[in-house]
DNA sequence: AAACAAGACAACCGCCCATGA
DNA sequence: TTCATGGGCGGTTGTCTTGTT
């Protein structure tokens, strides 16, 4: 079945021969493609107007990257697709000269198969049931976590087109309260409340990421935490190994976001200006203090409760939401943003 | 050298959403 | 408000290339 643009017409299929694609780049870069659906016929193909469009977004532009992958967009992928899911297309802005295609099938034929050997979980980055790898079970080792080796305080869903739109309202974040304990004496001080957001390196819409290790030398500060009452952790005898040790470069997914019985909710607050937005975990006590800035954001808890999951409003021009935060929260087994790079971790060979 | 398997990549399919009549 | 249409996107399939036996 052909799409609306074409089902009429007698169209070509397959692969585009030289001679389709330089008429169809002949007349873009004349015309501009305007309505695609009419671009088959004034550009002289027997092709569908999807068809077309598909072969210039994807082959014929001229700003194309073409080549392989290099480290630095693996691990761009790797650390958007974390937040992002599926969305190729997001995942896509912020790799210049790549497509949502492209990025989509290095992603099916490579790295996804590659978190997998990792016992990854692609979908989830979580580690999957059946995969304790050597660097979890060591921070398991002892008793101070009740957290399954499988299984993360939350993970990030692929919402659905209806629910989820990333430049317009909030991801959500699948979060198992039953995971989420907030450890009462955990530091959590971030040391570098103003980072310029030109340094954030993935940008778009107005959503500032940084997913590098912007400052590796930071810990945070929970000072308010002992209000979470209803924590299991023990948190008085944090061995060295532990994800709560600050100096392992590792802290655990439950401590960075602490929430005892479900942190429901977080939310940017748009700046003022001069004044760092903050981030907001709606639906649960105030456990931050107000410094407790991380790459130009203050975490910031408020009280309201909810039970509607995280959100992370990317709306706000200019926001500067700390990924690196998120990273850390979302690495189950913290082998592979708390010092080192993902890259070198996983040893990609593709 | 041939056959087969696996991987990589290009293209299509079908759905959803936005827009305009 | 409803419907038709075009554009965009993610999932899937088909085809070509490369490696292995």
């Amino acid at each position: 079945m052909g799409h609306h643009c074409c089902s009429k017409q007698k169209v070509k299929r397959g692969l585009w021969s030289p001679e389709e694609d330089e008429k169809l780049v002949k007349y873009i870069t004349t015309h501009g493609h305007g309505c695609w659906s009419a671009v088959p016929k004034l550009a002289g193909l027997q092709r569908c107007g999807k068809s077309c469009r598909l072969r210039w977004i994807n082959y014929l532009r001229p700003d194309l990257k073409r080549g392989s992958f290099t480290e630095e967009e693996e691990r761009i992928i790797i650390d958007v697709h974390r937040i992002l899911g599926n969305r190729w297309a997001q995942i896509a802005k912020h790799l210049p000269g790549r497509t949502d295609n492209e990025v989509k099938n290095f992603w099916n034929s490579c790295i996804k198969k590659k978190l997998v050997a990792q016992g990854l979980d692609p979908k989830t980055h979580n580690l999957m049931p059946t995969s304790k790898p050597n660097c979890y079970n060591n921070n398991l080792t002892n008793n101070t976590s009740q957290f399954p080796s499988s299984t993360t305080p939350f993970t990030i869903s692929s919402p659905s087109k209806n629910n989820f739109d990333p430049t317009k309202s909030s991801p959500l974040l699948d979060i198992n309260p039953a995971l989420l304990t907030l450890p009462p004496q955990i530091n959590i001080v971030a040391n570098e409340p103003n980072i310029p957001i030109e340094n954030y390196p993935y940008q778009e819409n107005g959503v500032l990421m940084s997913f590098k290790d912007q400052n590796p030398n930071s810990t945070f500060d929970f000072t308010n935490a002992a209000s979470c009452s209803s924590s299991s952790l023990d948190h008085t005898n944090i061995p060295s190994s532990s994800p709560f040790n600050q100096t392992n470069g590792f802290i655990d997914e439950s401590v960075m976001w602490g929430a005892p019985n479900g942190m429901d909710t977080m939310e940017l607050s748009q700046p003022s200006e001069g004044v760092a937005p903050t981030l907001h975990a709606v639906g649960q006590e105030q456990q931050t203090h107000p410094q407790n800035y991380v790459n130009g954001r203050v975490a910031d808890f408020n009280d309201a409760t909810n039970e509607k999951g995280m959100e992370i409003d990317g709306n706000c021009a200019g926001n500067a939401f700390d990924f690196e935060y998120m990273e850390s929260a979302l690495m189950p087994c913290g082998m592979l943003y708390g010092g080192g790079n993902s890259i070198e971790q996983l040893q990609w060979d593709c």
